[in-house]
DNA sequence: GTGGTATTTAACGTATATGTTATTTAACCG
DNA sequence: CGGTTAAATAACATATACGTTAAATACCAC
């Protein structure tokens, strides 16, 4: 199944080492090695290098070339696109209410108007 | 592996099929079966039942109880935790410049103020 | 070329994700 | 009760994700 690009995105974001790796890279350029560092306990080299290949497929990351090492660089644009999407459902956490109650309070509001014009 | 809240909120996100039963949810309450409607050429209902339990386990719907259906509902909160987290690397995608970048402009402010200073 | 370092790829095991159809559970209704 | 509807669960197939170790590739440096 071929996956659009938001879902990409997100699937790579959803592994908290990825995540890490991210949080690394917006101190600066850094290589594989250096971002293996953290993890040498519990992870190989190989397992880094594929967390890196995820990163690429998704466009956050680029990998460069200088002599024997690859140089990885944060790109945010897909992460604007993960903030986006989110930011349509603002309104849902904002207000501490659930939409039942957005439509009850909407109601209510109607209702004012309702009394006002009765007035 | 027990995944952090966060991973488990985006790799529930990760799906289309999720995405678009969060965006029907927006709208207000719905059962499995209206749920399932769109995609009824594409899914089964027992898939969709379990979208809908991948969507639970990461707080982002509560289901009731209302005789033989149960009515879906939308919990923003786990959208919340997302948003914040992303917004962290807004200064990525807002200027557009990459880190290095970023680096050698603060690197000129820096070098303005002491040209102030200095006069 | 030989050796060392950085990184990727190959080959493999295992767990999880995602879908299917068939069956089960639960509640309504005549 | 018996039939219908709504939804979940069981049992199963298959693909993908994620880790490992071992081997290959690429570059530097003597």
């Amino acid at each position: 199944m071929t996956l659009d690009h938001l879902s990409t995105t997100l699937a790579a974001l959803s592994d908290p080492t990825r995540r890490a790796i991210l949080a690394r890279l917006a101190n600066g350029e850094a290589t594989v090695t250096q971002l293996a560092a953290p993890f040498a306990r519990r992870m190989s080299m190989p397992a880094v290098s594929r967390h890196l290949k995820v990163l690429e497929r998704a466009g956050l990351i680029t990998q460069g070339r200088q002599a024997q090492w690859r140089p990885c660089r944060l790109k945010a644009q897909p992460l604007r696109e993960v903030a986006d999407w989110v930011e349509q459902y603002r309104q849902f956490w904002t207000e501490s209410f659930d939409r039942l109650d957005i439509y009850l309070n909407k109601m209510k509001i109607e209702e004012k108007k309702h009394d006002r014009k009765k007035k």
